[in-house]
DNA sequence: CAGACTTTCTCCACTCCCAGGACAAAGGCG
DNA sequence: CGCCTTTGTCCTGGGAGTGGAGAAAGTCTG
């Protein structure tokens, strides 16, 4: 099949492509009301949208209380490719051009096998999606790593958790072997952007999102676009001190909040718990499993176990302790908690909201939510799938 | 005098008055070179702006190379008004069309005496620059002051320092008393403009201006533009936690910044250590003026005295823990540090320095400066003017 | 069921904008 | 003094966009 080679020729027709995108099929009326257009302006645009074959009729809309209305809608055999790639698992994920998912496959995979291997699985993974009839082919595709990236360039920069993949052309490489258009940035800044396309953060234009993972970063959104910094390695919070002379850090600092709260520390600190005797509902756990992993902890603290408790709320305190400073300092409109933590819900919500609303002033959180993701494991991939269309979607 | 009523009918003549502003008289084939028109539209678009009366011809230029061109510049007789209210001094400058200060004069003058005292002596203090012929009247104002503002109102929020000026409509009131256009900011976002516009930011996109005075604020600009947050106070860095359990802050939180380093703290320390014999240099300064300041401080250190050296390093160490925080977070292309301490100088800067440096990752930190403030005092009252001329040379 | 009213969409004429070439003016250079 | 370069102005043709007129296709009311 022909994939998608056209590109909007101009901002109007970039903003179209937008409003379709997020609103669905939509009559020239509707869309009209949204651009400041002149009607005949609008047709003209929306009739060079169909001739690219971007954009398709779509039958006759509901009356308005008059003549009815011819919809048109994106072409429905666009298909972006959504890809997340986390510390030890593989998210990805096929989608129309409204970014609603078609299909998602999940594997498990360390990221440190490096990017060889990994996109080895993710091509596969695509040929899956393809394979079982969701797509004929990508017209673009996007690529979350967890790791700071050059963004324009797409590729990561010294990444602390992905050794080999430092320099690797992760943009270059995949777009040659799907034969599309690829875009590639940090797992947190999808997870923020995917939050705002369909989660909670649909109308907020400046946010954080904290995503505790593996790791822990964060993602920034200001003035409804994601902010990566300089070097692009904005929103890395992990190893902001949250312990002064704390737990030595993987980077050579002590005290590091990732050191003290993350997936890969709360393991740690479960496994500890339970061999000293602390939990019996955690040494049974990893007697049962051999390891304890933070979903364990979840578990077992839904099963009331006090020590698990402790320890989720500890780091919640300590992730509120640093989300504080973060709060004061960009003063947001909202904070959202996402990653593979937020199985431990609401013991870690309420730990950090506390914190948060004691350090920081009433001011900046007078007015401040915070919520859990709403999108979980999708967040990711959503993301992804609205990075590449906005890339798709502006003029060339 | 008849004072500017034009404004900008375009984003091309904004653009023209912006680089008129920045770069001084020019000709229109200079403007042409940084503008991307041709050059009918241009000259017709600098036509225009000169029967506005905001550009006036300025005679001819050298010659590069054949036909000498006809300059243009910004009428010479624009004036702005830059306040910049301190938490215990106000500034008060007019500056040229081009942000050139004409005039600067300062005044003690504590901000809790209310905004009725203080717009007294702010108007007072213009009317005392006109006076000396430096302004026939002046055809806007900016105004800076110590504490959040609701920026599209102009109105202090909830300011901790300024009882009394808590919805106070001060963009209302001087622009009525002043009879021009007022825009209103925080006093730290004014400093970051005036570095952007005249100092060390200049080139730079994303930078912090970390302001240490009496109390302690930070100015955030994302792609060349001021980051003031949701509700207006984004940059109050003064209260997170850089000591856990510390020193009980005002806002009543234990251990904020502002609390173990600023220049009310640093002169309470300095005070202590003069009465607990810990420093004959302090007490000298104590005795002849029966209270100690920041700039006592700074004195005895430069005159060698350890205790004052160890107290400005002890607070460059906390400022830069928390600096480094931000680093992380935010990863800045320059940090500048400014305000009523840059006396302090460098030791203060090297301790700072040091700080971030071992505290954040090298990815942040790889080319990061971390510099003083250009301008010193003047910073603030280019920002202001800096702000109302950017307001004013926008399409209305 | 007919006619009035609404809404949607198309067509068209007129205006305005603007790019870019031709040309005049003004200076440098040998 | 002639030629080249740069600057600035004038003009024309093309393209884009606005807004009115009107056709098409409904709903609603008496």
């Amino acid at each position: 099949m022909r994939r998608m080679t056209a590109r909007p020729a101009n901002a109007h027709q970039a903003r179209l492509l937008k409003l379709l995108r997020d609103g669905g099929p939509s009559s020239r009326a509707q869309l009209g009301d949204r651009v400041d257009l002149s009607r005949s302006k609008l047709a003209v645009e929306v009739e060079r949208l169909l001739e690219t074959g971007l954009v398709v009729a779509d039958g006759l809309a509901a009356s308005r209380g008059g003549r009815r209305s011819h919809n048109v809608r994106l072409d429905p055999n666009l298909r972006f490719l959504g890809v997340d790639i986390g510390a030890t698992s593989v998210d990805v994920a096929v989608t129309n051009a409204e970014l609603e998912i078609l299909g998602h496959v999940n594997q498990p995979m360390d990221v440190r096998e490096g990017p060889v291997a990994v996109f080895e699985q993710v091509l596969s993974m695509a040929a899956k999606l393809r394979a079982s009839g969701l797509a004929e082919g990508y017209d673009g595709a996007g690529i979350g790593v967890p790791g700071p990236v050059r963004f324009p360039e797409g590729v990561p920069v010294a990444p602390p958790i992905m050794p080999g993949w430092d320099g690797f052309p992760v943009r270059e490489a995949l777009s040659q072997e799907l034969g599309c258009p690829v875009m590639v940035d940090n797992d947190v800044n999808l997870m923020a952007l995917g939050e705002q396309h369909a989660g909670v953060a649909r109308t907020v234009a400046d946010f954080l999102c904290v995503k505790i993972g593996t790791g822990i970063g964060c993602g920034i959104v200001v003035g409804g676009e994601v902010y990566r910094g300089t070097t692009g390695s904005a929103g890395d919070i992990g190893h902001i001190q949250a312990v002064p002379d704390g737990r030595p850090c993987a980077c050579g600092n002590l005290g590091c909040l990732e050191a003290h709260f993350s997936g890969a520390a709360l393991a740690r600190d479960a496994a500890d718990a339970a061999q000293q005797g602390r939990s019996a509902e955690l040494a049974g756990r990893l007697e049962a499993n051999g390891r304890l992993s933070a979903a364990d902890v979840a578990a077992a603290a839904a099963a009331g176990d006090a020590t698990s408790l402790d320890l989720i709320r500890e780091g919640g305190t300590r992730t509120g302790q640093v989300i504080a400073g973060l709060v004061s300092f960009f003063n947001p409109g909202l904070v959202v908690i996402g990653g593979g933590v937020t199985g431990l819900g609401h013991t870690l919500l309420a730990a950090i909201r506390t914190q948060v609303y004691r350090q920081s002033l009433p001011l900046a959180t007078g007015n401040l939510p915070i919520v859990l993701g709403e999108l979980g494991p999708t967040a990711g991939v959503i993301g992804a799938a609205r990075l590449i269309s906005d890339h798709l979607f502006s003029p060339a």
